[in-house]
DNA sequence: CGACATTGGTTTAACGTAAAACCTTGATCT
DNA sequence: AGATCAAGGTTTTACGTTAAACCAATGTCG
């Protein structure tokens, strides 16, 4: 038999649809507890389930939240090849789960064509992941829906964000590399953006120089992409200089690469260079040495984002911007220079 | 203004609702071009983006995929922070997107409540990764959906399954490890589970042996989770045993664990012992020192999956049982004994 | 010249659910 | 006794889309 209708349990328990869908949403005001247990039954033995395409059509609420990630435009891939993003979707599935939403996963590119497609599944909200692009804020605007920017620095009252102060953890993981006698701060990075967390990280490793009344040196600054092969790619850069005792990475995919590409050149970790990430993914414990690091405790971002935009749906107050703490995870990278 | 529907399209550009159905699903045989013209030009200026529910709820297809993986019942979370899981599903939204099909990412625990909530959203079709509980069988027979099992051993038409050859492949790397002159080859795996990819590993390193002529002993099979800290459990029971000069673990993380482990014991690898691992995520070229592994390209796989669930749904001819290739990426972790 | 296609549409009904308005019956109040 | 109310429903309608049936005007052929 084909999938039961609201109609087909009205019958089974002679009563109206009306009031099959009363008692299934928890309306039961009016109805005897001897027809809700008819009901029930019925619902039961024919297995019914509700048809989410005509409860979303009608109430125009459909429990769904899109959750954007970017892609790779060239290798047209979600970037859960990265552990930091695999771990936030962790997060906020867990949430949403727990909080009664479901999750639909989509990518955003350069084109985004993708967003008004899945507009059109009629989300309840919006949780963004890493989100730079210009053009895009603009398109998220007119989707009208309430959305959570996670880790992204635009001033918009239009979104909530959520994300970590980028610039107050990089600088204390800079300071944290001074104070152990370190001068020679290498920063390697991915892309500095405009309005990225990369800039603000930055922005507080300068911040940091200057505090400790380190001249800034440019030549210092490793700007690639956050990959594990450009950590191994300026490995190279880092060796060749005896001025830098010391690198900071804003990745601790980065910091991997830099590590394997350091001790493949004969380099000792920490003893002849000193290594500090970002992030702590589960990566960085695994990786010899194990990586000293700023712990943003991703997974729980995760969930706080699904709890977020539940709470947001669900009309509750909700602060227009969440900023949540870091703790340096001292492991076996980094150690005080002679 | 409120989101348009067709009637305001139709109303804009003159014609009636049917009308601008069949343009825009391409049934334009019967439209002239001008009308096609108007259409066009009413849905760019108002911004038309279809209803997705009510397209669904008419047409009973929604273009939509459900893709299923495992989350641990008691940390309530997606297995993304396993990697394997993060790069299965990235191949699979990619091939999804490729294919017009959009994706509902949504977590199998022990009680699969969620399943029935999950099918009134009227999946096109199925994805499940990792699947190996006895009762889910039953219960994804009863929605009655076309489905893709990715890496599970079931036998059972109704299914269309997806995987490489585990206990070929477990039996190759045995062998390779044999033939490096490693007499005394540990086990370290999962939970050992009838019909799970972790048994045939199993069976193909007790052939191995076998075919080798080297006796089956027990203890030194060390059977406990995938998780890198039971590789690094498993790190000292193996260091106490001078009859052990090679380990094989069924999956990279177990492997990366074990290293660190052995590391840390002051254990040399290769040298004092060698390792293999499973799956080549990439972690396995993060780790210290490189692992040799097998290949079991998990993105191609998930794009496969992708790709394959697609041909179904579009009523192409897919046959029941696809199985992949496999290879071995060697790296530092192995080394022929003296 | 009447039969028949073809082109370019339109109208009607239906998908499964829920909001809103409505109806019956019996009890309660004044 | 008539008015009022509550309990326990039912009926109607609408959500946005498409399948199916229908129609009118024009061209075409034997």
């Amino acid at each position: 038999m084909a999938r039961p209708t609201i109609k087909d349990i009205a019958q089974a328990a002679n009563v109206s649809a009306m009031t099959v869908s009363n008692v299934l949403n928890g309306r039961r005001a009016k109805a005897s507890d001897e027809t809700v247990e008819r009901i029930m039954s019925a619902v039961r033995t024919l297995g019914y389930r509700p048809n989410m395409s005509a409860r979303s059509l009608v109430s125009n609420a459909s429990r769904m939240v899109g959750v954007l990630i970017p892609f790779t435009e060239n290798q047209n891939q979600l970037l859960l090849d990265n552990p930091f993003y695999a771990e936030v979707i962790s997060g906020i599935e867990s949430a949403l789960r727990t909080n009664g939403y479901y999750m639909m996963l989509a990518g955003i590119g350069e084109r985004t064509v993708e967003l008004d497609t899945l507009s059109g599944w009629g989300m309840d909200g919006l949780i963004v992941v890493g989100a730079y692009r210009e053009g895009l804020f603009e398109q998220l605007r007119a989707l009208d829906l309430p959305t959570l920017l996670v880790d992204s620095y635009i001033e918009d009252d239009h979104f909530y964000r959520l994300g970590i102060d980028d610039e107050a953890a990089a600088c204390r993981a800079t300071h944290y590399l001074i104070g152990r006698g370190h001068r020679g701060v290498a920063f390697v990075t991915g892309v500095i953006r405009t309005d990225g967390v990369v800039e603000r990280r930055y922005a507080g490793y300068r911040r940091a120089l200057d505090e400790a009344g380190i001249a800034f040196d440019p030549s210092r600054v490793l700007s690639g992409s956050v990959t594990f092969d450009w950590g191994l790619e300026s490995a190279a850069r880092i060796a060749a200089r005896d001025d830098i005792t010391a690198a900071f990475c804003t990745a601790d995919l980065v910091a991997a690469g830099l590590q394997a590409g350091l001790l493949k050149l004969g380099k000792r970790i920490p003893e002849d260079i000193s290594v500090m990430g970002f992030d702590n993914l589960s990566v960085s414990r695994m990786i010899y040495p194990a990586l000293t690091t700023i712990d943003q405790s991703i997974l729980a971002k995760g969930r706080l984002a699904g709890n977020l935009i539940a709470a947001i749906l669900d009309k509750k107050d909700v602060p227009r911007r969440t900023v949540t703490d870091v703790i340096i995870i001292e492991r076996d990278s980094v150690a005080r220079r002679r």
